[in-house]
RNA sequence: GGCGACGUGGCCGAAUGGUUUAGGCAAGGGCCUGCAAAGCCCUCUAUUUGGGUUCGAUUCCCAACGUCGCCUCCA
């Protein structure tokens, strides 16, 4: 049984399912307006390891994330570059399912776009007015706050404590809105944007009513397990709810908030801050499983700052998990230790502690290594199952770098003979030649091992 | 101002009311090797500060200092 913290009652607890069996998850995904930074690659991340483990753990898993494909900054950008708005969006929302594609985060079950349900948000947007928890102003529709007894859930904030503070911010739209916390639904359109038709006037909706309507459409009341970014919490995780709420319906069960990626100051990356690092510069810089290994020895409420010396240090660690792959590659019939498999179960339930579930595979790797040295084939064999069982659940795939070609291994052949014949100069000569060429190059008694670095 | 999180060794980063406080990276020594690489073994350095509770705290409580986040752009 999976235990998670809970924003909403800010302890961690099991994640109970609505369906025995079955997990509904719904992720808040990217507006498309631009490139996809780090912190975008965080949440994803952190999912699909939750996603993977689930799934690993038997569960079916339903993950639905939406593309917000109608919003202000799409506009815009638009206007700004003179450029339709479906163009931006539709190659943002390619170059997003590139990335994640990168770092091996599998595509949601379901990914629906904000564009596809503006008839059903127009719909709901209906029904709050008639119950009174909504109202029509000049410049749009607003959700009325005091309308839903308990909002302020997930921030831990009451209305008047909220208001309290703040310092001197200007509060949007204040001069039409009843409560200042009140939140726009359907914001009239200007010339020149685009515009769904609806009761009160051509428009637009307001961020937080796609997510209302589309986890609900497609997991249905009660779903299990609502997540994002910290930054989500608040406001648009509570005005999620504020609307569920004020429809009488019930929401999410259980809600996870994953930490934010930091600069090299520890300051958050955001884009008020102008502090973010673009995902794709990461990705074409190094290996993609850096990232993945790095998030892994995190855990993921905690900050986590992205370093040149951090995903170095986890390209190295990398690379001694796919030697390890590597020269256990002769052994791969074995069936996984039940004890070590117990201690990574027993790890990830608890609030996903991947630390200590990395921690465990470099203790397995280095058992595993030390009975490759001591020739205990069987154990090997069994351990090496054991950590492929483990990172698969994870999403780490290992390369084990042994799809060379045919004439590189043939140099590999001519490297042993020379060995063999106590040509060393020729041996090192081939050595260098290859090793100039990317590839490692392990001599031992079994044989020289060439792959890829 | 309100609410919340956090301060662990050279760096990153877990855990815990108590025999030796994970793991990764880096560093040093050894084994192995023709020499390397890979691997194995060993070593090194830590719980911000001051009080309190306790037989005992890094862990619980209080305070100080510091850092960060949220309080209607944000994964």
């Amino acid at each position: 049984m999976l235990n998670l913290y809970d924003t909403a009652t800010q302890s961690v607890k099991p994640l109970a399912l609505r369906d025995p069996g079955k997990v509904s998850i719904y992720l808040c995904g990217p507006t498309v307006y631009g490139p996809p930074h780090l912190g975008h690659g965080r949440a994803t991340l952190v999912y699909d390891i939750l996603r993977r483990y689930l799934t690993y753990t038997g569960l079916e898993v339903r993950l639905a994330s939406n593309i917000t494909d109608i919003d202000d900054k799409i506009i815009n950008r638009a206007n700004d570059e003179g450029r339709p708005w479906q163009d931006i969006t539709t190659k943002c929302e390619n170059v997003w399912f590139e990335a994640m594609g990168k770092l091996g985060v599998q595509r949601p079950t379901d990914v629906p776009h904000a564009t596809e349900y503006v008839e059903q948000m127009v719909n709901m947007i209906h029904t709050l007015i008639e119950r009174d928890a909504a109202y029509v102003t000049d410049d749009g529709v607003y959700l009325s706050v005091t309308a839903v007894p308990d909002y302020g859930l997930l921030a831990h904030q009451s209305l008047d404590d909220m208001l309290s503070g703040g310092g001197d911010r200007e509060v949007f739209g204040a001069g039409n809105k009843k409560h200042p916390a009140d939140f726009a639904l359907w914001k009239f359109t200007k010339p020149g944007e685009p515009s769904w038709s609806s009761p009160w006037g051509d428009g637009r909706p307001g961020w937080h009513s796609e997510c209302v309507v589309m986890s609900l459409e497609l997991l249905g009341e009660g779903f299990d397990l609502h997540c994002g970014g910290a930054d989500l919490r608040f406001p648009h995780h509570e005005n999620e709810r504020a609307q569920s709420v004020a429809l009488g319906k019930t929401f999410a069960n259980h809600w996870m908030h994953n930490g934010f990626v930091v600069d090299p100051e520890g300051e958050k990356m955001s884009k008020s801050l102008g502090n973010v690092m673009n995902l794709l510069d990461l990705l074409e810089k190094y290996d993609a499983r850096a990232y993945r290994m790095l998030l892994l020895q995190t855990h993921y409420r905690s900050p986590v700052r992205v370093g040149q010396d951090n995903i170095d240090a986890c390209v190295s660690a990398l690379a001694g998990l796919d030697s390890f792959a590597a020269r256990t590659s002769a052994h791969a019939d074995g069936e996984a230790n039940s004890e070590v498999i117990a201690k990574f179960r027993a790890a990830m339930n608890n609030d996903l502690d991947t630390a200590t579930a990395m921690a465990l595979v470099f203790d397995t790797v280095r058992a595993a290594n030390a009975a490759m040295d001591a020739g205990d084939v069987a154990t090997v064999s069994t351990l090496r199952a054991s950590v492929f069982e483990i990172l698969n659940a994870l999403g780490l795939a290992l390369s084990a770098g042994d799809d060379v070609d045919a004439d590189i291994v043939a140099k590999g052949v001519a490297l042993d003979a020379a060995r063999a014949a106590k040509d060393f100069a020729t041996a090192d000569a081939i050595r260098n030649e290859l090793q100039s060429q990317g590839y490692v190059v392990e001599t031992s008694k079994e044989g020289t091992r060439i792959r890829r670095g």
